[in-house]
DNA sequence: CGTGAAGTTGAGTATGCTCAACGGTGGTGG
DNA sequence: CCACCACCGTTGAGCATACTCAACTTCACG
């Protein structure tokens, strides 16, 4: 099997968030390069030269960054909005492999091209870096290489955890499990207790889950029955009445 | 999400093997890092201090190296033999999240431990680094580092494409995706065209593609009757007599 | 030659899918 | 401003795929 050279990365949940910090270079606030780049005592000059190379993206919900296969330029770094990565059958079938927020980075590459498809969920802002300027910040700056390893490495972490839940658990344990994923990058976000807001529809988390979009609406009413959460009307909104169950479902204790 | 700073490594297909090679230091003629660090004009004295750091394992069908938890302190390089990687749910259940083979690394860690336990499929032969010596080799020279990275992103695409099997793949597309992926391995070690063999039990396919035993025994009854594959009387013999419908059946084509 | 693990096959069943109908909601244009 | 329409979500009925349980065979190994 051959390795690209310019194979490139991903993640989902990147460095702890400075939510009150309005800084000059707005894009890349949350962005884990800057992150890393801040705290390596990196030349200021040199961040600038890099996002200067790079350019900012903005799309409509539903509209798509890029597909599998294309040929890949950038590696993006989301500033505001959700995002959605997947792959597909032939046929039509789709796979999410990740739901991104704010501060995420993504644009996987293998052997030149993106290895998953990505589509905005909100409407998104997001910064495009070069990859071949990226490649070279990041040689040069070997604190940065080390932060996206483990961000990579923490990805590989996660898609195991879901190739149990996809490979092992029950409709009901998925969706459980999903929950609970929700309401901890809201707790990780600093939203209030218990409340999730839930950016996709339920066709996405469907397609996420491994699961139909009435398999999903159906444990959902059945979780609000059993007072175990609690759906607004607008379905994007949910609050967790009882924690300790949900997590019994999630680990099949009942 | 906290990032430990000692996180680690893991991969299926390593670097090109040198089958014919008899080199000096046995269990790391196959070693992606000895592999990465030849290529870059490592002093030899570097290697054998690290060499000289690791110890040999061996082991013997259905022993496990490790399990899921454990505290991290070695990453291991395959000498000999297969592998598998798996996490289970507190009940028990299994999702096996890869098979390893010769020249394969193995000891993701997250947090300072193992995110998935390893068994033996095989009498195996692995090679233990400890990983404060390889996280400063590693450092050290750049360019084994930047080949790990891209071992880990391929293992990434590699998790995803399996993410999309078990989330939307039948039984059969399933088995079939499977038989290709052990064919393609087969042929890139340079065996014979069409011969696969398999190591691994039923039991195991079917915890690595979401499927009970009975399920992948009855779908390979029916590609042999079909006269798409042929299996051996020892059932970890197979041959592929039909590629192309195998390839029609495993997209959802047929 | 006996034993246990692995594999195969069959019968019946359950979980989640398919197909269909319907209600709510938000955006758009008359 | 309101009516329309498309999209999303929900619910029901029936069904199919893969699971469960069970019996039996084969094989490896003592």
């Amino acid at each position: 099997m051959a390795f690209s050279i310019e194979t490139a990365l991903q993640l989902p949940p990147a460095a702890p968030r400075e939510t009150g910090d309005i800084g000059t270079e707005a894009p890349c606030r949350a962005c884990p390069i800057r992150h890393a780049a801040v705290r390596g005592n990196i030349a200021e000059a040199e961040l600038e030269k890099l996002f200067a190379a790079g350019t900012e993206v903005t799309l409509q919900r539903g509209q798509t960054l890029f597909t599998e296969g294309d040929a890949a330029a950038y590696l993006y770094s989301i500033s505001g909005g959700s995002m959605m990565v997947y792959k597909m059958t032939r046929d039509g079938r789709r796979q999410i492999t990740g739901f991104l927020y704010d501060g995420d980075l993504l644009g996987l590459v293998n052997d030149g091209k993106y290895a998953y498809s990505a589509e905005a969920i909100s409407s998104c802002k997001l910064f495009a870096y070069p990859l071949s300027e990226t490649e070279a910040f990041v040689q040069r700056y070997p604190q940065v290489e080390r932060r996206l390893g483990r961000i990579t490495r923490q990805e590989l972490v996660e898609n195991q955890e879901q190739m149990l839940l996809l490979g092992r658990k029950s409709a009901r344990e998925r969706v459980a499990s999903f929950l609970l994923k929700l309401l901890r990058q809201a707790k990780d976000r600093g939203k209030e207790a218990g409340a999730i807001h839930i950016p996709m529809t339920r066709e996405m988390i469907g397609d996420y889950l491994g699961l139909t979009t009435e398999t999903v609406s159906r444990v959902l009413s059945a979780f609000g029955r059993e007072k175990i959460i609690s759906v607004d009307r607008s379905c994007s909104l949910a609050h967790v009445l009882d924690v300790p169950h949900l997590k019994n479902i999630a680990e099949g204790l009942s």
